[in-house]
RNA sequence: GGGCCGGUGGCUCAGCCUGGUUAGAGCGUUCGGCUGAUAACCGAAAGGUCGAGAGUUCAAAUCUCUCCCGGCCCA
């Protein structure tokens, strides 16, 4: 391992000292007495928490000089009141004294019911907090030495703090300034004195009296022991809260005041962020580093508004760790004076080494051999030794722009490479860790950002949507997932799913995507494949553009559409829409160009035409392994190679030895493809009908009608082939009078007609109802009708009837947007009879396949069926056999070696055998 | 307590920035259909107080405010 990353923090670390960022903090910190270490911010916030019950203890704080007085006292954490200094009030609730038995005590007066029994105390007084100021009490530990020597015994009074609350205790806090964070922060402001009572491991100290030597985790008993003696303890309840605990190791966290060093992130200025000024920048780390995130592209672009708000709340950064191994930090201290200086470099070291520089040569820069080296302090004189801390990690990962760029040693390279174009990781994981201490490094080195893009994707949970656990049942290791479903399901999965959104994974979502995507992706290909074998076509037989079909251009129209566009949102950082784009196509690819050309493949009687097709097909695949390449790169090789190394050996190696696809702007004809799109609708408007009038697709019809303006018509007419066959009509009629497929139908009021003119109503609406037709034009128009009824001269207003619109009988229409399409129901006994052939057909091929032939088998057929059935085998003879394969039909009982099989078609019993023959 | 993200059919999510037909898609459900790509495909139907309330507007899922719920971050 390389030593660049180390000495890089060094000349870091020594920057930000030559700018007086580099402190010595005394803190409380969360402690883990197990690991013996420090847990810094970011560690105790992600997990960090966990709801525990801790003895909650109500005691006695006596007043001094006023007998049976006292404060009451409420705690979570029994063993900090062997160091207690203050008690605090908040300035503005209100405080009483009650009369409780024979003594009097003090506490808020929102907590008398909680703390003391119903009907057991007299208020006496009432008092805001900011008049018990500056009483003072005698604490419980007072006998201690510690508390002696700190001056805690004449330091104990009460004092103000605004963040004592109503919901829990007494409304009186007890204040320890050694042992929580809050309370060094008011005793600072009081000048208190401190008393730190736990060593590393969560032992007391020297001068706890008989506390020292006894582990904080085994002192709750005691103090309550003791509080019970001395005749303070009120009351003992158990109290459960979310209570800090070590993410390593569980253990609950004490809060021990430690020496740690700290980086000045700068004071949190109260104003907006565009009132800071340049000149308060200038000094002030936290501001400058919030420009450096500016500088960066966030997606989604909220990161942005998240880093600013971390770096906006962060507190110093604590840069070092009570730990053994890890980067020393190079910070040297002089024992005597506490003077200390940090060293940017191994040749810095080795100037000011004084004596153990012989130690350390040729070692890396870790303990123990770095320790030896000692230098002479420039205030004192006297030797100065190394911190025995270690580094935070977070430096290590914050400092790869530099470190893996040469930034030392080769500022020319480091230059063309800096800033990195793309970083990318879980954003609400690391917009406080690695993108942090990435801009935070980058800025403290050169002031801007050291990369261009931040890329933050959501988490990755259970299929639950829960975070996963192990535990829960709901994890998935990544080896079992990629076994199980494949990489490339994954890859897709993960592609396809909004990056900012947390994804749901697991196998349910994976046989999504695979049967959304892979598999209609692989069935076009393996189709392809299957034709191509049977007709041994290779990329030689290619034909030129001008020979292409419309739907072939159609389609190519919309891969070069797609090349661009995928192009287009790579380039912008955007898998999710590229993906879907792609999942577009393959899905038009597959159901209406393949499914549009697959007789072309298959029965094709011009070589030219089939030549199209595959020329199409081959064309749409290639560029997609391509295109595919960075998403799924083991199926889009597999197909690759299959594809095209089998067939040309001189073309790359792999897929991913392309070059990208680039866009062939003439290929792209959105005239055409705003064309095909009206005929997809027609078809689905055909379909629609068909099935509103039951009549199945293998029915063949006689006409099918179209109405729409000329412009959609012109578009569809040059389809007029493609629709009549999707749809199987015989003829396509296209119009754009809607009367040709509808009539008007005038329906005559009752409740008016009826009563106006009783009896002869019905002789009215006879008449209305015979000339239907004629009437509606004339009362659509708003003018009334006269009809002669029995002789009379009736007029009719059009108020007076309902006129609609009703398909005529022969059709079964579906409308929408403008365009109608109606079918002519009408089935004739030749259409009946050739869609029994078609049906015979299905059958048949059906009856191949289960019978294991091949595709290009040939066989022979034997039936066995009535009258009618038969006429149907004899009249389309040439069309069965012609269809499935068959050298011969034969109305006979099948040979013992066919493959049998009967069915029930148009009420008749129909027994097919097929056999295979040779060729 | 402050900040950010989210709340839309049974489920997963689009739409919101830039207000404007009848709020979409996929999955699931039901019914029908197609099929030598077939553990796939096509069509139709059922299914929605767009978290709640108020405001702005001719018009609000969309803009504003308040509140509720969930997640994350900070205190």
């Amino acid at each position: 391992m390389s030593d660049e990353n180390n000495y890089m923090i060094w000349s870091l670390l020594k920057k930000c000292y030559e700018r007086g960022w580099i402190y010595k903090g005394r803190d409380v910190m969360p402690w883990c007495p197990r690991c013996s270490t420090a847990l810094s911010q970011h560690e105790i916030v992600t997990e960090g928490y966990k709801e525990l019950t801790h003895p909650g203890l109500t005691l006695r704080f006596p007043l001094k000089g006023k007998s049976k007085e006292s404060l009451l006292i409420w705690t979570t954490t029994p063993w900090t009141l062997t160091s207690n200094v203050a008690a605090a009030v908040h300035p503005d609730f209100t405080y009483v004294k009650v009369k409780f038995g024979d003594e009097y005590l003090y506490l808020g007066k929102f907590a008398l019911e909680r703390v003391l029994p119903k009907g057991s105390y007299e208020i006496v007084e009432e008092m805001k907090g900011r008049e018990m100021e500056g009483w003072t009490y005698d604490g419980p530990y007072d006998e201690l030495p510690a508390q002696k020597k700190s001056g805690a015994v004449d330091a104990h009074r009460v004092i103000l703090w605004e963040d004592v609350t109503e919901e829990e205790g007494t409304g009186i806090v007890h204040i320890a300034p050694g042992c929580g964070k809050e309370d060094l922060e008011l005793g600072e402001e009081y000048d208190l004195p401190v008393i730190a009572p736990l060593d590393e491991f969560g032992v007391f100290i020297e001068g706890f009296g008989k506390f020292t030597g006894i582990h904080v985790y085994d002192s709750a008993k005691i103090v309550i022991e003791d509080l019970k003696k001395k005749g303070l303890l009120f009351k003992v309840e158990d109290y459960t809260h979310r209570y800090p605990v070590c993410w390593r190791c569980g253990s609950e966290l004490v809060f021990r005041l430690v020496d740690e060093w700290f980086i000045r992130m700068g004071k949190k200025l109260d104003k907006p962020l565009d009132e800071i000024t340049e000149e308060e920048k200038k000094e002030n780390l936290r501001y400058q580093i919030i420009d450096s995130a500016k500088q960066v592209r966030w997606i989604p672009e909220y990161g942005l508004q998240q880093e600013i708000n971390w770096l906006l709340n962060m507190e110093d950064w604590m840069i070092s760790k009570k730990r053994y191994w890890g980067l020393a930090l190079p910070i040297w201290e002089c024992k005597k004076c506490g003077y200390f200086e940090v060293i940017g470099s191994k040749e810095e070291l080795k100037e000011k080494a004084v004596e153990g520089w012989e130690i350390f040569e040729g070692h890396t820069p870790h303990r123990p051999w770095v320790d030896a080296v000692k230098i002479k302090c420039p205030k004192c004189g006297a030797l100065m030794s190394r911190i025995p801390d270690v580094g935070n990690p977070w430096l290590d990962a914050g400092i790869v722009a530099y470190s893996t760029l040469q930034y030392r040693t080769n500022r020319k390279y480091w230059r063309e490479w800096f800033p990195a174009d793309l970083v990318c990781e879980s954003l609400p994981g690391q917009f406080r860790n690695w993108f942090y201490a990435m801009l935070a490094m980058s800025t403290i080195m050169e002031g801007k950002a050291p990369f261009k893009v931040c890329f933050g994707h959501g988490l990755v949970l259970g299929e639950d949507g829960r975070e996963m656990h192990k535990s829960w049942g709901n994890a998935i290791e990544f080896d079992e997932a990629a076994e199980t479903m494949g990489a490339d399901v994954m890859r897709w999965m993960y592609c396809s799913w909004r990056p900012e959104n947390n994804l749901p994974f697991g196998y349910t979502r994976a046989k999504d995507v695979k049967r959304r995507f892979l598999i209609p992706l692989w069935n076009i290909y393996s189709f392809f494949v299957t034709y191509a074998n049977l007709d041994k076509w290779t990329p030689k037989n290619m034909v030129e553009y001008k020979s292409l079909s419309l739907l072939d251009r159609w389609i190519l129209s919309k891969l070069n559409v797609l090349i661009k566009y995928v192009t287009e949102r790579l380039e912008d950082f955007d898998p999710y829409n590229a993906s879907m784009a792609i999942e577009k196509f393959v899905e038009e690819l597959s159901t209406w160009y393949v499914r549009r050309s697959r007789r072309r493949f298959w029965k094709s009687e011009k070589d030219e035409d089939k030549n199209a097709a595959y020329t199409t097909l081959y064309t749409c695949l290639t560029t997609l392994t391509k295109l595919l390449a960075p998403f799924i790169p083991f199926t889009s090789e597999e197909m690759y190679q299959n594809l095209v190394r089998r067939v040309n050996k001189k073309a790359p190696e792999s897929v991913h030895h392309n070059r990208w696809p680039q866009p062939d702007e003439k290929m792209i004809d959105e005239k055409l493809m705003e064309e095909m799109d009206l005929v997809i609708k027609v078809c689905s408007l055909g379909r629609s009908a068909r099935s509103k009038a039951g009549i199945k697709i293998r029915q063949p019809l006689s006409e099918m009608l179209v109405i729409a303006d000329k412009g959609i018509l012109s578009c569809i007419e040059k389809f007029s082939s493609l629709i009549m066959d999707e749809l199987n009509v015989k003829n396509l009629r296209l119009s754009t009078e809607k009367h040709e497929a509808m009539k008007y139908a005038v329906r005559p009021r009752p409740e008016i007609l009826g009563r106006k003119y009783g009896r002869l109503f019905p002789k009215i609406r006879e008449a209305i109802e015979k000339n239907a037709e004629r009437l509606a034009e004339i009362l659509n128009k708003g003018e009334s009708v006269v009809l002669n009824v029995e002789g009379q001269k009736i007029r009719v207003f059009p108020e007076e009837v309902e006129v609609k619109m009703q398909p005529r009988e022969e059709y079964t229409i579906a409308e929408e947007d403008e365009i109608l399409v109606a079918i002519d129901t009408r089935i004739t006994e030749d259409l009946k009879m050739e869609g029994l052939a078609r049906d015979i057909v299905r059958r048949i091929q059906n009856q191949r396949k289960e019978a294991g032939f091949n595709i290009a088998d040939w066989i022979e057929t034997y039936y066995e069926a009535g009258p009618e059935l038969s006429k149907v085998f004899e009249k389309f003879e040439g069309y069965i056999s012609n269809e499935t394969l068959s050298k011969t039909i034969l109305r006979s009982k099948p040979p013992k070696n066919a493959y049998v099989a009967t069915y029930k078609i148009g009420g008749e019993t129909l027994k097919i055998g097929l056999v295979r023959v040779e060729n």
